[in-house]
DNA sequence: CCTACCGATCGGTAGG
DNA sequence: CCTACCGATCGGTAGG
């Protein structure tokens, strides 16, 4: 009877394996395709699980465990993408602000012809979409975990910031000009932003409310309000 | 020579209390005083630096440790004031959002002969004391750090939160049927207190803009409306 | 409220 | 990308 007997090939696979995989999967580790080979898919892969995992459960609840499961992988694969936990939060919330942030300037040359009203209104409806989207966990991530970032991380993300803040300052300069806006520009952006993104704590996809509405209503509360007449 | 020495007397204190303290304590456990014993000082002193400590770091990264220090404490003390971590996070939460509704009802007694106008500048101005205030921590915490909670305490927390929303109910129907107001009114109280409430991310009572000229903005924003002149 | 400790978990790593 | 594991930390507890 051998006293070393390391690596048994015929030892069952440890059932908090099988848990996790819903079929069965292919013995051996999965050939890499043309397709598949290391073209940034599973580096992608781990950062939109973590981006969901963050959003529902918090940074510091989320284990990389958790985020290697949801991706199929195990424990300490992820290090093998991703230098540490940390380097996942930096990707998710900086690929997240990319995004808004391209789709926000697609917004602006949209409607670059139009009324300034008609301006803020597309930035407002572009905004409700990146915050309460399928698959845009990142700004609510990014706006509730931005503590457990490195102070350099936190400089570059502080810079893609404030370029999509200052997307919104010539639109609310033409309107703080017509009078239809008649805060402050910089409190006005800073209350404003506020506004919707406080949306993804109460926004709920099932009710009645829907993100046209939402845009209705926040157009109405911040540039429709009537003469002050008493 | 004795085998057992419990507690002796002369034992030194612990480098790690020393550092805790400022000041050379004195030497014994402190003796309880008519004004000491049980009223509550050690259980409110450690909600307290919870409070702090959860809004400063998170609950996630804050453990039981930290809170024990910060109050002066060995490790596992805490849990003879506190069944759990979990307990502790809806205290903070459950007093803070005493504290805010007392503060509401008491700035709507003491403006209820004045206009809606007046009546919503006050609740937006003790929202944002409430919220930037120096030692009212809580509110944040409980604002980011609810899906901590057990069901239960969720609903216990549901119930004063809607207490707490209703306050503004009435004041801004009369500015809706008075046509300052121009978004639906529950769209509206979400959307307002959405605006105020993100200020907890990027106040600086270091910088010029009080809370007064918050509060002046953010009526300017939601009712000082021009006439949509084009 | 302290002492001493447990059981579990977690981020991360060496080596392949 | 997996295996096997470490070092540290953490919430919580027994007993006093």
């Amino acid at each position: 009877m051998p006293v070393l007997e390391p690596q048994s090939p015929q030892r069952p696979i440890p059932p908090v394996l099988l848990l996790n995989a819903e079929v069965k999967r292919p013995r051996g580790r999965p050939r890499k395709t043309a397709q598949d080979r290391d073209d940034g898919n599973r580096r992608a892969a781990l950062w939109q699980a973590a981006g969901a995992l963050f959003r529902s459960k918090g940074f510091a609840a989320t284990t990389t465990r958790d985020i290697a499961a949801a991706v199929g992988m195990q424990s300490g694969s992820p290090f093998y993408h991703f230098k540490s936990k940390d380097a996942l939060l930096f990707a998710v919330m900086e690929e997240g602000m990319r995004a808004a942030l391209a789709r926000q300037q697609a917004t602006l040359e949209r409607t670059q012809d139009q009324t300034p009203l008609a301006q803020l209104r597309g930035l407002v409806h572009t905004h409700f979409l990146v915050l309460l989207g399928t698959q845009s966990d990142f700004i609510p991530v990014m706006l509730y975990e931005s503590r457990s970032l490195t102070p350099a991380q936190r400089d570059t993300l502080s810079a893609l910031q404030s370029q999509y803040e200052n997307l919104w300052v010539p639109v609310l300069k033409a309107l703080h000009a017509s009078g239809h806006l008649r805060a402050p520009v910089v409190l006005a952006r800073l209350l404003i932003l506020g506004a919707l993104n406080w949306s993804v704590q109460w926004f709920d996809p099932h009710k009645k409310a829907s993100v046209d509405d939402l845009s209705d209503a926040a157009m109405a509360l911040f540039v429709g309000g009537s003469v002050a007449s008493s």
